[in-house]
DNA sequence: ATAAATTAGTTGTAAGAACAACGGTTGCCA
DNA sequence: TGGCAACCGTTGTTCTTACAACTAATTTAT
């Protein structure tokens, strides 16, 4: 069944970060933004909320672990003061090749026995499908505004 | 990124569930069991929890939840006292077609725009890599295991 | 220029899930 | 047959997340 396929590769990614990171002291959602913060330093939260879909009250929480790790620090703008963001400490590129090797060890185990074809043709999919979920999430929302305010 | 993708669909499945059947008393995490149910009834716990490759007691949390709401019951085996089945209840088959037509509705919303062919390979690379995913499981777990011992 | 609306981030609450320790059954085997 | 291991389900704890209500800062409109 596909949602369940989808459900079990996505708990799987979690499972797998939090066993093998069990050691350096940081979790599995706390990886996920701290590796893209790798290639986007600097990021303000509203647009790492954006990016991964993800509720901004839980990019803030999980953010705040980070810096209690003293992994990122996280500074007010002063052009804006409403926004903060999030930079990467010695202590959080120290542990760049430690994230980056997970991401690979990932998605060879994801990929076993699948042709480089194959995989193309599946992320290009997957990215279509993430689209049209995110696009839709907009009317879900009137549906439940209007449910509530019945 | 194909990590952020995939977290967006299997989340965004739950959020629409939930969103969906605020009405019907029942939860996004309920409704993927009982759905099960109306293909296999008088399932067993600890079948559900390989099948979904949920935690059994994730399960046991969930289907005690549907029990109490009378949308199922679960009986104890008697040739295995061990055991419990899950049936439905004719309140549990009441939410069938609300049930289907949510994961028709949801299946529409994911594939908006993408061919049948393009959809077949899709399903296709998915479950292969969820076999990936389940088979690499218990590798971690040894992983885990070791670290632990040590 | 001030009031209203929008925007960014925070926090409390609750659902979903993994993990680990536990208790009762059953099966095995010595 | 008696003990031990394996199996099935339960429960407490922790992590991840969505939602909603809130504060503070900025922008827009009158």
């Amino acid at each position: 069944m596909l949602h369940s396929d989808l459900s079990i590769i996505a708990r799987g990614s979690e499972t797998f970060m939090s066993r093998c990171l069990g050691d350096f002291g940081i979790t599995a959602a706390e990886v996920i933004l701290l590796i893209y913060l790798y290639g986007h330093d600097n990021s303000r939260q509203e647009d790492l909320a954006e990016y991964f879909m993800l509720d901004k009250g839980t990019i803030a929480k999980t953010l705040q672990k980070l810096e209690k790790k003293e992994i990122i620090e996280r500074i007010v703008n002063k052009e804006d003061q409403r926004e903060k963001v999030s930079c990467l400490t010695d202590k959080g590129y120290a542990l760049q090749d430690v994230c980056t090797d997970l991401v690979r060890l990932w998605h060879e185990t994801m990929f076993q026995g699948i042709t480089a074809e194959e995989g193309k043709i599946f992320e290009r999919t997957v990215h279509k499908i993430a689209a049209n979920v995110t696009e839709n999430l907009e009317k879900w929302e009137h549906v439940y505004g209007r449910a509530n305010a019945s």
